[in-house]
DNA sequence: CTTGCTCCTCTAGCCACTAGAGAAAGTAGG
DNA sequence: CCTACTTTCTCTAGTGGCTAGAGGAGCAAG
């Protein structure tokens, strides 16, 4: 085992730039690590293995306090997984709702398009911008 | 013609909210608009037409500049219709490709969720989060 | 005249970073 | 050992699109 890496190495190991590594340190998502005599930052394997968690967790459309829970979870590994599950289950249904309005908003502004034989007197878009009538979208 | 109308009812009429009116008047949105003796905006109907079409696209989720260009745009009515066209066809472009990131994340996540009778230990969201071999998600 | 509403300006906070300044430490070559 | 280059350090400020709050002034009704 060595001392550990620098936080170059841990950048390009875990996929997370070096300034996002420092900020993640400040907001207590990743322990302090030690420093050498030189004050630089040394990271060993379970600080990897930390980093890769919570990139894939942001890959995957977590927030950070969702993940800041996953990880304290992910901690103890005798407690019920119902809690883990849960924070799942709330992101799943965050991504559902996200994508449903964004097929609303679809349809909405693909009517909208294709007009480009017209002067902008006549143009959906600008006329359906400014016309709410002329929408099928529904208020919030 | 009377006057104008005071912030509250602008922002009434046109679903923006008062402190957002402010907001976009300071972004150069907005024209600032006459003033009372006592200091207070007063808003004609032009403005509350300008206001309605800025909410219309937010709510079909046009970002800021954008929707500078497209009042612009709106305020030519002889201008060829092409850029207003162009505009909406990037904003569809965007969210097509948000839609379609989500629905990847949707499936990596679907997968991964309903674990609620094992411990952590052994809880699919830990570990799939905590190994990337086990993920389909590819690097952006 | 007082109560209560609306309005004013200004500053700071949200999220999750990102960018940049200026300095110190480490590393490779001569 | 000196120099050049890279990496790292801390700190501050900026991004987008608002939102919240402080502290004060105007205004309309009773």
């Amino acid at each position: 085992m060595t001392g550990g890496v620098p936080i170059g190495e841990a950048s390009r190991a875990s996929g997370i730039k070096v300034p996002t590594t420092r900020y993640y340190e400040q907001i207590g998502l990743l322990p302090s690590p030690p420093r050498t005599e030189g004050n630089r930052r040394l990271y060993d394997a379970a600080d990897l293995q930390r980093l890769r968690f919570i990139r894939h967790a942001r890959e995957l459309g977590f927030e950070i306090e969702p993940i800041r829970e996953l990880l304290t979870l992910a901690g103890e590994p005798d407690h019920p997984c119902e809690s883990a599950d849960r924070i799942a289950a709330a992101h799943l249904a965050d991504i559902d709702h996200k994508i449903s309005r964004l097929t609303a908003l679809r349809a909405e502004v693909a009517r909208m398009t294709d007009c480009s034989n017209h002067s902008v007197a006549e143009c959906r878009v600008i006329e359906v911008l400014g016309d709410h009538g002329e929408c099928l979208h529904e208020r919030h």
